[in-house]
DNA sequence: CGGAGATGGTTTAATATTGAACTATCTTAA
DNA sequence: TTAAGATAGTTCAATATTAAACCATCTCCG
């Protein structure tokens, strides 16, 4: 069997995983986003909550460090946070540049009881492997995620 | 060790697997994203052209099924591929409810030639794993992608 | 001091995305 | 046959998302 075959069997196999990876994704994401729905809440928005909630506040260009997101994006999902009184920008007085995000005392109450019901949620869905399953598609997924790194 | 603290720990590898998940689509799409749109392509417009060239026409609702997008977005979708002339929409001539999508000249030359292009892309992007590891996660991914049927 | 360049944030234009309301068409059953 | 209900697609409103242009501010020289 010659390079050309190993070759093209492997980006079968590469293409496949791909493809796996990417569906389970959307798939999860899309069953799980009604269950925020509900409280209002868009992905983005659950996602800058928590953020918040568990480093404590961030600037915006953190948040969207942490979130994935770009920062014109991450205007805009603190412009609607902050509509809805979760959230509060405040300027910087050491260097005005940053506008540090802060949860009110509404939003830390809203994501403080959503989160343990999320990630009921998340359990539930992730419930058809066993732990040490969890543990292996963890350690897959991450080593395909940081590949940017290398 | 109560059920309490299992639970708890369960509950946390059950996250931790899901955050990673989610990372590793995420970076892999950023990362292959910039490819597409080289050729002036966003990922839906690359998957509804994919799945034409790989399956034939389809009509929206299947195309739609197909790249897990709704009605509506597939509306939008096509109308900015049938504007640049990749795609064509054929009324159906037995049933007029359907509207059948097909490649024209021009965008099953271009999915030909960008498709080999993209799968080497992403095999370039799971390289990190070996053979059994890519199925390894497809496995993991494919049991958590489909928990939705159960 | 003062300008050059870097950095954080906003704005803008384009497309994506969804859910809901709506239109057109088909199917079914009375 | 015809009215009721199902189905395919479109439209609309709201938010997401990015890249690029832009403004404000800061830092670092010279």
């Amino acid at each position: 069997m010659g390079t050309r075959h190993k070759g093209a069997s492997r980006e079968v196999k590469a293409l496949d995983a791909y493809i796996k990876l990417m569906r389970a994704a959307e798939s999860v994401s899309a069953r799980l986003a009604p269950h925020l729905a509900k409280a209002g809440l868009t992905v983005s928005q659950f996602g800058a909550l928590e953020a918040l909630y568990h480093l404590g506040p961030l600037c915006q260009r953190d948040l969207g460090k942490k979130i994935l997101k770009s920062g014109g994006n991450i205007t805009m999902v603190v412009d609607n946070l902050e509509k809805r009184g979760l959230v509060e920008r405040v300027r910087a007085e050491s260097d005005r540049r940053y506008v540090t995000v802060n949860l009110t005392k509404t939003g830390r109450k809203l994501i403080g009881e959503l989160f343990p019901r999320h990630a009921g949620a998340i359990r539930e869905e992730m419930c058809v492997l066993s732990d040490a399953e969890l543990e292996k598609l963890g350690s897959l997924c991450k080593r395909v995620g940081l590949k940017a790194k290398a």
